[in-house]
DNA sequence: ATATCGTTTGACCAAATCGTCAAACCATTT
DNA sequence: AAATGGTTTGACGATTTGGTCAAACGATAT
């Protein structure tokens, strides 16, 4: 079942009309139109709202979730790893909205418990990295979760902020996209500063 | 004119209802049943939803506004200063939804323009001041707005993205909003320490 | 008791919108 | 050229929703 280019042009329209009007303010017709078909044809291939819905929050949510989730302790300097970690981040960050994803998860509670359920249980792998590390007298003798907020946050919030932030710091979209590519790398350079003992 | 009782009631409900859902996703019939009144007398207040929605959106801006352009350098140290203006943000991201004001802006950029088109001509104050100390030797020799970017992002994503960094971290929402009190002080410990020569 | 005036509401209207369907369209096979 | 089967669409129905309005309500003054 390979996806048609009518389908993939759908999902692209889809994406852009959703990210900006959520769920509830998207129209179908609008959907349509920027895809180039008529709004019969939209429900051709997919049957509702929904689940055309569905189909782009659970491509987001699949590329988010793993970033709450992954860090493999291999003994090597921890250093490079907070490095390269923020710079995952921000390449999902860059190209998904978290925005979307959480304005639909503050609308419908469910859609994340589904999604967490079986995370719960296991304890958080960063937090439990960082306390190894700590154990060891590598660095900072300070609340993992903080570093863990600080981490997403740095990467995220410049991306979901960009309209605010963008004016407040008088730069023009364009530029300001580009900053951030430089951003990273000193963002990354403030946790491992405060995180060095 | 003073505000009567049923208009603080309508206002709280307009609140509640447009920050979860928009101003596309929210039901007038909605905000009525939460505020306890009938949709007529809703109309009979506020005209109409979009009359209502921009009483909210402006009281809401108005307490972030000021957040962008707030910094007078009277010469004292500066330690204190990136704390106080960090408990600052994140007194007021606890009591008034970016997510909210983000949203909206994107499904209506010109409500942006309006606001920032004043501010525009006069440079980033926090950007200024930071150089000054740089100038002075007093901080590290690194652009400015990677620290305006970081305060804002540190203060801000764990307030608007509660709903993963709460499951992530593995709390309970009231356990997560405790710990954001103390978080704040840490997280301005963080930005201190990367700052320092 | 009656009038006055601000408040409240059920009933209603017009417009918007999701989803359906039968007919048209078109490429490929027979 | 006729048939087949997947694709596209204009027109339509059912429902939702923002907003209106005349009538009812209730407190206060006359």
């Amino acid at each position: 079942m390979e996806t048609t280019d009518a389908e993939k042009r759908i999902l692209k329209a889809a994406r852009k009309v959703f990210e900006v009007d959520g769920l509830t303010g998207a129209r179908m017709q609008h959907i349509a139109d920027e895809a180039g078909i008529s709004k019969a044809s939209l429900h051709y291939y997919f049957r509702s709202k929904e689940k055309l819905f569905d189909k782009i929050f659970d491509e987001y949510m699949e590329r988010i979730i793993p970033l709450f989730s992954t860090w493999h302790d291999d003994g090597d300097d921890w250093q490079p790893k907070v490095r390269k970690f923020m710079h995952q981040l921000a390449d999902v960050f860059r190209e998904t909205s978290v925005l979307f994803l959480i304005q639909e998860m503050r609308r419908d509670p469910e859609k994340l418990e589904v999604q967490l359920a079986a995370k719960r249980k296991k304890p958080n792998a960063f937090v439990a990295y960082y306390q190894r590390l700590r154990k060891d007298g590598l660095v900072r003798d300070t609340d993992p979760r903080v570093f863990a907020l600080a981490m997403h946050g740095l990467c995220a919030y410049p991306y979901i902020n960009e309209p605010m932030m963008c004016g407040a710091l008088r730069m023009k979209p364009k530029e300001y996209l580009d900053f951030l590519g430089s951003y990273v790398e000193q963002a990354a350079e403030i946790v491992i500063l405060s995180m060095k003992k």
